[in-house]
RNA sequence: CGGGGCGUAGCGCAGCCUGGUAGCGCAUCUGGUUUGGGACCAGAGGGUCGCAGGUUCGAAUCCUGCCGCCCCGACCA
C-alpha cells in the first residue's frame, strides 16, 4: 500500500479528551474518529487491525466447532418481552419505535434471538449439540463511555451460543470455548488469565472472564502467579476430546476480579505468588442452563421421549475492545507495538528521497518482492521530511521498518528497524527482501500456534 | 444519574472577569531555501465563537434555557 494513496490522518498533538495511551494513539494514528460519546468511525488503518483480530477470533471459533451466522443489529421487542428482559435490561438498552409504533431495540446481546432461531428447528437431542456464533455490532447505552474503544457504546463483539441436551454436555461446550479463548488471545500476542467472574445480568453459575493483565486496566485483578505464562492448548487440540485436564490446569490457582474477590482464599496464597494488577476484560463465558430456554420454550425430546429445555451457554469476545487492550499491553512513548498477527502492516518501507530514480527503483523493487511473498507493506512514498516519516511510522506501529535513501544505496544497504526491540541494523540491498520475508514469516509462524 | 469542568479554524489553545465585530501554535496552500530522525523565511486560505432567546446602540464576552463533550463517583463486554 502506497501511503500517498492511503487515508492516514495522523495527529501530532494529543487530542484533549483522550486520557489513556490506547485512546490517544488510536486517534493520533488515524485509526478511529469519534462521532459521538462512545461511538467511533473506523478509519482505514483501524479497520485493518479490527479485521485481523476478527479473523483470528473467527478461525478459532471455527476450529472449536462453532458455526458462523449473522443476526441483525435491530431486534423486535417482542422476543425480549417473552424472556422478561425487555423491562429488566434497563436504560442501557437502546429502544426504538418503528413507523408503526412497534417496540424495537438495537441489540445489546443476542440470547433471545438465537434461542428463537434454534427453537424453530431443533426438536430432538439427536440434533444437538449446536454451537453458533456471529461477529456483530452491539449497542449498550453506557452511563459513561470512556477510554475510547475500550468502553464504547457501540462495539464489535463475537458472541457464541451453545445448546445442549444436558448439563454434562453443556459443560463440554463450555470447555471448548474456554480452550478456544486461550488460543484466540495468545495468537494476538496477548497474555490473558481466566478469572472467576460475576454472572451479571446474563446470569448463570459457571462463568469466567478472560482478562489481559496491564498496568492501567479497568478493574483490579487478583491472580496467583502460577496462572501466568502457561502453555495454551495447541492447534492439535481435539475439541471433541476430554478438555477437563486443560480446564483444571487453568483453574487450579486463585484468580478473581475485585467484585468476586475473596480475602480469605487470597490470604491462603503465598505472598510471593500473589499478583495484584489491573486488568482489561476481553472475553466472558457463561453457562446459564435454562434461563432463556424456559421462558422462550426452546425444548427438545430426549432419548427417553421426555421433553426438556435446552441447556445454554453464551461466550463473548470484545473484538473492538481488543484494539485498546492490545495497545495498552504493547506500546511505548512513540506509538503502538503491534504483534505481527494483528499489525495493520507487517512492514513499513520509507523512501527518504522520492523522485531520486535509484531510490524510487529500489523501493519499488522491495515493495514488489515483499508483497509477492504476502508481506503487507506500507510504503511511505511521500515527499515529507525524514523525521516526520519516522515519527508517523512509529505511530502506525509497524513491527518492521526499512529505510531506503541515496546514501544507503551507494553503500548497497538499507536500514532495518525492529519495533518490538527498538533495534536498528542494516541489510544488503540484494537480499534485503529475502531476509525480511524469512524473518517476518517466522514471526508469523511463532504466533500461529 | 449525583458532583465538577469544557464547547472559539482540521488539532491544541488564548481572548470572556472589565461588551466595541476574533487571535496564537501545529496542520493546509503558494514561492523560495533546505532535506539521513517531527526544518527555515516570506505570503495566503480557512471560523454562523455549540444552539436558541434575552439585555444593549453594539455580545465570543453579560443573563436564561437547551444541546454536546470530558473528568470523578455509581454501573458495565
Amino acid at each position: 500500500m502506497r501511503l500517498s494513496k492511503f487515508y492516514l490522518p495522523t495527529l501530532k498533538e494529543v487530542p484533549g479528551d483522550a486520557q489513556v495511551a490506547s485512546h490517544q494513539f488510536m486517534l493520533r494514528s488515524g485509526m478511529i474518529k469519534q462521532e459521538a460519546a462512545g461511538i467511533y468511525a473506523w478509519l482505514p488503518l483501524g479497520l485493518r487491525v479490527l479485521r485481523k483480530i476478527e479473523n483470528i477470533v473467527r478461525e478459532e471459533q471455527n476450529r472449536a466447532g462453532a458455526v458462523e451466522l449473522l443476526m441483525p443489529t435491530i431486534q423486535p421487542g417482542d422476543l425480549w418481552t417473552e424472556s422478561g428482559r425487555f423491562d429488566a435490561y434497563g436504560p442501557e438498552m437502546l429502544r426504538i419505535k418503528d413507523r408503526h409504533g412497534r417496540d424495537m431495540l438495537y441489540g445489546p446481546t443476542n440470547e433471545e434471538m438465537i434461542t428463537d432461531i434454534i427453537r424453530t428447528h431443533i426438536k430432538s437431542y439427536k440434533q444437538l449439540p449446536q454451537m453458533l456464533y456471529h461477529i456483530q455490532w452491539k449497542f449498550r447505552d453506557e452511563l459513561r463511555p470512556r477510554f475510547g474503544v475500550m468502553r464504547g457504546r457501540e462495539f464489535l463483539m463475537k458472541d457464541t451460543y451453545s445448546f445442549d441436551v444436558s448439563e454434562e454436555a453443556a459443560r463440554k461446550s463450555y470447555l471448548k470455548m474456554f480452550a478456544a479463548y486461550l488460543r484466540t488471545f495468545r495468537r494476538m500476542g496477548l497474555e490473558t488469565v481466566p478469572v472467576r467472574a460475576d454472572p451479571g445480568p446474563i446470569g448463570g453459575d459457571l462463568t469466567h472472564e478472560f482478562v489481559v493483565l496491564t498496568e492501567n486496566g479497568e478493574s483490579d485483578v487478583f491472580v496467583h502467579r502460577g496462572l501466568v505464562g502457561q502453555e495454551v492448548p495447541g492447534s492439535d487440540t481435539d475439541f471433541d476430546g476430554d478438555l477437563e485436564p486443560m480446564f483444571e490446569k487453568w483453574t487450579a490457582h486463585y484468580a478473581a476480579t475485585d467484585e468476586m474477590h475473596d480475602e480469605t482464599e487470597w490470604n491462603a496464597v503465598p505472598d510471593e505468588d500473589k499478583l495484584s494488577l489491573r486488568g482489561i476484560e476481553v472475553g466472558h463465558i457463561f453457562y446459564f442452563g435454562t434461563k432463556y430456554s424456559e421462558p422462550l420454550r426452546a425444548r427438545v425430546q430426549t432419548s427417553e421421549g421426555t421433553e426438556v429445555p435446552l441447556q445454554m451457554g453464551s461466550y463473548g469476545v470484545g473484538v473492538s475492545r481488543l484494539l485498546g487492550a492490545l495497545i495498552e499491553a504493547h506500546h511505548d512513548e512513540h506509538g503502538p507495538k503491534w504483534p505481527i498477527s494483528v499489525a495493520p502492516f507487517h512492514l513499513g518501507l520509507i523512501n527518504l528521497k522520492p523522485g531520486h530514480p535509484d531510490t524510487d527503483r529500489v523501493c519499488a523493487e522491495l515493495e514488489k518482492a515483499l508483497e509477492a511473498a504476502g508481506i503487507e507493506v506500507l510504503y511511505d512514498d511521500t515527499v515529507d521530511r525524514a523525521g516526520e516519516k519516522f515519527a508517523r511510522m512509529d505511530l502506525v506501529g509497524v513491527p518492521h521498518q526499512i529505510t531506503v535513501g541515496p546514501r544507503g544505496i551507494e553503500s548497497g544497504e538499507v536500514e532495518w528497524k525492529v519495533r518490538q526491540k527498538g533495534e536498528k541494523s542494516t541489510l544488503p540491498i540484494q537480499d534485503a527482501a529475502g531476509q525480511l520475508i524469512k524473518v517476518i514469516q517466522s514471526e508469523i509462524d511463532i504466533l500461529n500456534i
